[in-house]
DNA sequence: CGCTCGACTGTTATAATATAACATCAATGC
DNA sequence: GCATTGATGTTATATTATAACAGTCGAGCG
């Protein structure tokens, strides 16, 4: 069972499907290229999936270490770097933060939409916005390497509680 | 005289006339906004407009401190502070730094081409993109806030180069 | 003038984010 | 067994940003 619908995530939809799918599609990838999903960086992609909010490596670290393990900056650091690589997940560099990506290895370039007051966010891919893009850097003779767009705005539900 | 192309900066213009422009058109801005350019604010300007890369606020400090003084980061980063507030400078989440804008008080969005190899940068403003940005929001009930779109490539300089 | 107020800057310390460098360990293939 | 490789552990440090409070300085006012 895929995710229900686009957009933001309805506060009351069953978010373990959200991680036992992005999991599943990790794995999968991973065994696709031929990469070891670890405990380690299984546990990471886990914690970056515990909610819809671009989460911060060191935030990442403290909920690993609840159990009594004692974490290093680095263990967190490499897992993040490897979920990066085989695109597991997205830097967020208006947050510093990490946000799981729900459908790894797509091939278009994807935007973000960020709320700044709840901090939840959506992966998005509009094609109106890549073409406009990619029109925008032909006209400047840049060429755009794939990256995702950080969207910075209200979401809906911040907007009807105000 | 304004600055004669748009696009990336030609490597031979003559960039004192950036600079003076870029100054002259902040001391306009804060006279007419009843806001102090003071010594420190416009001497951080003039740091972040010395080239056309977005600088880190350390290299800003460094800069400054070059000629004996010895600042300390809260001085610089209040100065920045002003500079944003008073639409400047831009932030550039995606490299840490800060980037003069060309047009302070522009009406509408604007855009970062951000070269990943020379490090240089260039503001834009694309209709089209702001378009789909908006377009995009909408279909996804979002409000987007006023923003700078960080675009990240290489420039046609970097290109020829390899 | 002497005073007060607010904006600006100085100063010290520290928080938050990220990486360097090297040691250890485990699996794999020879 | 033993080298090779990739993963993790460990310690220290680099880089970016802010908190908190003290001093300065000029404008306005009695
Ligand atoms: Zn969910
Ligand atoms: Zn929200
Ligand atoms: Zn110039
Ligand atoms: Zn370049």
């Amino acid at each position: 069972m895929a995710h229900p619908k686009p957009g933001f995530p309805e506060p009351e939809h069953n978010h373990g499907v959200c991680v036992a799918d992005a999991l599943a599609a990790a794995a999968e990838r991973c065994a696709a290229r031929g990469a070891r999903l670890t405990d380690i960086r299984r546990e990471v992609l886990e914690v970056v999936w515990s909610s819809h909010r671009p989460i911060g490596a060191y935030d990442i670290l403290a909920d690993l270490g609840r159990d009594g393990r004692r974490l290093a900056p680095p263990t967190v650091y490499r897992a993040l770097d490897f979920l990066l690589e085989h695109g597991l997940v997205h830097r967020v560099a208006s947050r510093n933060a990490f946000f799981g990506c729900p459908s790894p290895g797509h091939a278009t370039a994807v935007e973000l939409l960020i709320c700044t007051e709840c901090g939840s966010a959506v992966e998005v891919q509009e094609q109106r916005v890549s073409a406009a893009v990619a029109g925008a850097a032909t006209r400047h003779d840049f060429e755009v390497l794939p990256q995702t767009i950080e969207i910075l705005g209200r979401c809906a539900a911040c907007r009807a509680a105000a």
